[in-house]
DNA sequence: TGCCACGATGGAACCGCTTCCACGCATGGT
DNA sequence: ACCATGCGTGGAAGCGGTTCCATCGTGGCA
């Protein structure tokens, strides 16, 4: 049996449409009586209002999009927690549109992303193109992106560059001067660039130390564990061998774990590490870290959606930055110069 | 400004808003001269249908809703992997529900599933109440369960009692003969069954090859971590300490090999440990486990889901388990009788 | 040549809600 | 006593599609 529909109720109840609608809505125009009998009328019939009947009428839909690399990068499922815990409790949907392939990416919000489906837009580590952000905006969807920027749309993201030159501060200050570096490909597909601006913040970091960032000991691999975990296998037979590495995730500052467990030097003695996220498995794993606030940069963001969904303007926000110090960094080795730091 | 609606494209093109309609959907009864003017027209207005309008007019929404307890367990995130891919490869829309709170599944239950809303329910480790299934039932909404069965439902699941055989006959063909357990609280308000059979075929195992369960070796506690290390550190304070442990999950599993590292215990000379799930953090952990196939869980639910919705009649599926051997067992170290273990 | 059947098409009705407009009926001011 | 005022209410229009039914040609057949 379907669901009965408002005039079922306003005639059980004896009065009109409109009066069973305002009761639904809270209108104060009704009288107590009649939104009691009302009231009663959709307890008896078991009434729910039909949700897309209502978005048809008020062009507003409750749902917003999602659009998430699901399936690359373990931060973006601490991300989405944010993301669903705020939307959710703001009276929002969540359609979560998973993408694989940057062609995904496209077709999403090409085919799905029009007003009548969903009233804004949220991109975890991805950005419209500039004829998508157009059409956004031509069609009153306001869009927030999270770890990405975008000229015309408001993000949440974080200081990548200052990201590395913390890590860099951090394994200067501890005395190395041999330091390896691990990092995506900075030409993807996605066009993901934190991984390359990390590296630029920690190079700067390293020169202005003195420093000279060398080429032998920068590897750029496919994003995961086990391409991360195969460069460092490399990094780790380099003569010399550097005695850190900066990972720019931690997923791939796990992988250079495991390289390291896997060719028999000792971590942190022989060799720190330090990555980037602060991911749920850094913690288990003992990993120093660059700690991003995950959850709560999507929650901001979310945030920050419902109010453009308000008609409020809103502008983009930075989220800090903090080292956490865990188990796979240690002062360089004796022989080190200068073990108090390079930096004020 | 608005987009184009099907009105203004049947004007532009000449044509009945039922021929632009028919050209839509793919109708053979338009002729090919006038299919081409309308997708002309289309292009040119730059067209996309209202989703929700023909969803009002179809009672389609085309969309399914996930409830799952998103922030409780990680495997769920690898199961949604599985979900998110099946369900938008056949044109559905994932909304989803993330849960924290046993109330508010209950409540997301009750005032989003409804006809009109949404056209299929998939619940991951949740599931409805004896009336919240007949109200899907009256509504002629699907759904499926993942992890967790329903009488009247039909369900993806594994058979966690042969689970905790299966942990329990590998830890005693390695001659362990006093093995500890880790595990949920049994009596937890989402009402998640999982560890409590585990630990069920677990103990009938060991029972039945003559090794009687001990309860000052069994610990049950919240999911999570941080618990299951507390819960292992006191369960190698036990005297005699056991050689193995069991955890009902690799999440807890890793929070032994914590308490075990913290304790300087060595694994596994001196502890063997084995998980359950096969989770993605088992594998950089080293962790031996019994593995089922999550993100396959999630596809082969989804699929169900989709016939479902197609009018088929679908049955319960039940996924395989396998061991998977890493580095966290080990033989028992010497004096264990009976090394070849007591089963065929 | 006339009729029928059928393919192509236009358009009204409908999906279930919101919202706006019009109306009835007290109330209060003059 | 009369007329604004305004509250409470009923109901039609409209949101943008789909679908069914009626209509219009036109070719085939008697």
């Amino acid at each position: 049996m379907r669901g009965a529909t408002i005039a079922e109720v306003a005639q059980h109840a004896g009065v009109g449409v409109g009066t069973v609608s305002r009761v639904l809505n809270g209108s104060p125009a009704v009288s107590e009586p009649t939104r009691r009998r009302v009231l009663d009328s959709i307890a008896a019939l078991d009434y729910r209002p039909n949700l897309v009947a209502r978005a048809l009428s008020t062009g507003r839909t409750m749902a917003v999009g999602v659009l998430a690399p699901f399936f690359t990068q373990p931060s973006v499922v601490e991300r989405l927690r944010g993301v669903t815990r705020t939307l959710t409790g703001a009276g929002y949907e969540v359609v979560l549109f998973g993408v694989e392939l940057p062609e995904q990416a496209r077709e999403r919000l090409a085919t799905r992303a029009q007003r009548g489906r969903m009233d804004g837009i949220l991109c975890v580590s991805l950005a419209p193109s500039d004829a998508e952000a157009a059409r956004l905006e031509a069609a009153r969807i306001p869009a927030v992106l999270i770890d990405r920027d975008h000229p015309r749309l408001p993000s949440v993201t974080i200081d990548d560059v200052e990201g590395g030159r913390m890590a860099a501060r951090h394994l200067l200050r501890l005395g190395h001067r041999c330091i390896g570096f691990v990092g995506d490909l900075e030409d993807n597909p996605f066009g993901f660039a934190s991984s390359a601006r990390r590296r630029e913040g920690f190079e700067a970091e390293l020169a202005a130390a003195g420093v000279t960032p060398e080429p032998r000991l920068r590897f750029l691999c496919p994003h995961g564990r086990a391409d991360a975990r195969a460069a460092a296998a490399e990094l780790l037979a380099a003569d010399p061998r550097p005695t850190a590495v900066f990972a720019s995730c931690d997923v791939q500052a796990i992988g250079v774990l495991e390289a390291a467990q896997a060719a028999g030097v000792t971590v942190p003695d022989e060799l720190s590490v330090i990555g980037f996220d602060n991911v749920e498995a850094a913690g288990f794993t003992g990993l120093t870290t660059i700690a991003q606030p995950l959850e709560e940069s999507g929650a901001v963001a979310a945030e920050l959606l419902v109010r453009a969904l308000a008609g409020e303007v809103v502008t983009s926000r930075r989220m800090p930055l903090a080292l956490v110090e865990r188990h796979s960094t240690a002062p360089a080795a004796v022989g080190a110069e200068d073990v108090l730091g390079t930096r004020g």
